[in-house]
DNA sequence: GCTTATCACGAAAACGATTCCGTGATTAAA
DNA sequence: TTTAATCACGGAATCGTTTTCGTGATAAGC
């Protein structure tokens, strides 16, 4: 169709094909004159070396993955902005895959993935993965992989995450300063890492205020809006009521401010609420809504920039196992406000 | 590294590597017993073909890439989702691509897919985007294009776009029912093609009503936060001010909330608001937000399924030159309320 | 029994780029 | 002047598939 490769290039210069790729890869037994005829021809006929040949050849795809619960979640539509800038600087492509939190789904997108197509993979697991086995296979593979947000502590490899903990108890101890005593906290999965720190560091800080853990008020909530929607009703109708919410995903916080609504009820009197999420409007809701915020751009960024050095770089050192830690921020706003 | 090839498994099976592949891709010609020896160890040795190898072959990659303007903007995170969806369903893979409103930035990503890399092009142009020959070269090349929401008009294939017009012309009436004398109308860029619709709604609205046209009230805002919280902060502290506003941009509306606040107006008393968007949460701003919302999901499984269908279906028919319009809804809320 | 299909598979070319090896010509060293 | 580098380029192999063209063997048709 298009129709322009080397051998046409070379036949044109009256020059062997070989001389033409060393021209246009600035080898230096190219002679100037030579260089400048091939490059200004190559310029004029617009020539575009064909990805598959040289993918083919060097196996390198100057593509990286990245592997994704959702987009319709605020965080990784920001996240994907900020590794998209950083790829597209070193001229690389991005693949996106969304597992919509299926493991199965997991497996085949990085069964996909293990025949040279990528040359790197970024991902947050979904929290249905347990098991490993394909997470293992990609390592195992020398495929560089990097974690974001929701990691696989058993990989040796380099994980970018938020400091879940200290976030969980600084929201939680808020939550009791403006008089909580039971508060619940809405998460999606007990088996992710960033849940079970977020957790840890609620439940620390209940016990260190001395109020009660009530295993009860762990909520675990589901993927559907709707059966959520049920499942909040159900625990703010029940006697034993909590009088403060903290949910992992901002989706939980939306439910219950639907829940709360329908319930005639009034937040910040009668629940008090704080939701993990980098809603950038939580400022306009009605209350608006407290947050802990991650730093998504710089999260997308500096991830990127880590796989990126390590591939476009000689030498570059192996991925060393380890958290980098990017603080989250608590934005306090009415809807855990003491009156 | 990994290297399981067809030649290895050739060599392990004791067949040519002719044989294998015409195995592997189930061809006529390779009797019963031998392909299940294929297949059996193909999967035993967790054979993948080389997505390279094949592409340079069969000048075919699998893979189709979204042009987009920006991720942050709601919209376009959902109909990646529906894109997606569809995709994978096909095994095809998902690149992606922003241009942050630079059609520089455009342009050399386009320059990028001309050689192959992808079978198929879905993409929604910057505003700044006025030349077109860079587009009419992807339709030149053949590579299957298709335009959704921001459409070039000019190049002949399928756009997929909302019914500006009418809903330009809807919620214009709307506002003018609810009381409003001088409606403003925010927008980020008067070229491309869904500005001036929703534009050409607005007009012909004010106009059946005997409303006067003013220029001065369609403002044109900027990518910037902070440039259009001044530029709005303008409008209503002018004595001309409006008592209406639509907003072809959620953002726009989002920054006019802010601008409000701080000069301790009130909506919907003071300024009534409209915007098309399609935040999920309206509902639950401070007023909730009376919007104009597209069938997000339809619009990218719709494109895909167009796409997908020219790609994998022998002689499917090259693209109709019309346009597919997907009818938006009015949703009205309180920001537009008369009392 | 002989010709002709059909079957089941192998050998080799091709896709487009890179690179290892060679080689004639010029230049530098002795 | 001879020898050895260095330069500037050409030839051919290579990456892993697919596909065209064969080919020997078996089966079918007369």
């Amino acid at each position: 169709m298009s129709g322009v490769n080397i051998k046409k290039l070379a036949e044109i210069l009256n020059l062997a094909p070989s001389t033409v790729s060393r021209a246009l890869n600035d080898s230096y037994e190219i002679s100037d004159k030579t260089k400048k005829r091939v490059l200004d021809m190559a310029k004029k006929m617009n020539y575009q070396p064909n990805p598959f040949a040289r993918g083919l050849r060097e196996h390198k795809s100057k593509t990286i993955a990245m592997i994704i619960p959702d987009l319709v979640n605020n965080f990784f539509a920001q996240v994907i902005e900020g590794v998209e800038e950083i790829t597209q600087e070193h001229g690389y492509h991005l693949l996106v895959y969304h597992t919509h939190e299926n493991l199965e789904r997991e497996k085949e997108i990085v069964a996909h993935l293990l025949n040279g197509r990528v040359d790197g993979i970024m991902m947050s697991v979904s929290h249905q993965t347990r098991e490993t086995e394909h997470l293992m296979t990609i390592f195992e593979k020398g495929i560089p992989l990097i974690f974001f947000d929701r990691v696989c502590e058993s990989i040796p490899t380099t994980k970018f995450v938020t400091n879940g903990y200290e976030s969980g108890y600084e929201v939680t101890k808020h939550l009791i300063a403006q008089g909580c005593k039971r508060i619940a906290f809405l998460l999606l999965s007990r088996e992710i890492s960033i849940s079970q720190q977020r957790l840890k560091g609620y439940m620390d800080a209940l016990e260190e205020s001395g109020l009660a853990m009530d295993e009860g008020l762990v909520i675990k909530c589901e993927n559907s809006d709707d059966e959520n929607y049920h499942i909040i009703n159900k625990l703010l109708t029940d006697k034993q009521a909590p009088d403060g919410i903290l949910a992992a995903v901002e989706k939980l916080a939306i439910s219950t401010y639907y829940v709360v609504r329908d319930l005639e009820m009034n937040i910040p009197r009668d629940l008090k609420l704080a939701t993990f999420s980098n809603m950038k409007i939580a400022d306009l809701l009605n209350p608006s809504l407290t947050t802990i915020s991650q730093p998504t751009h710089e999260f997308g960024r500096k991830a990127a920039a880590l796989l990126m050095n390590k591939l476009t770089k000689k030498n570059a050192p192996d991925f060393r196992d380890e958290l980098v830690i990017l603080p989250s921020k608590l934005h306090i706003r009415r809807s855990s406000s003491k009156a």
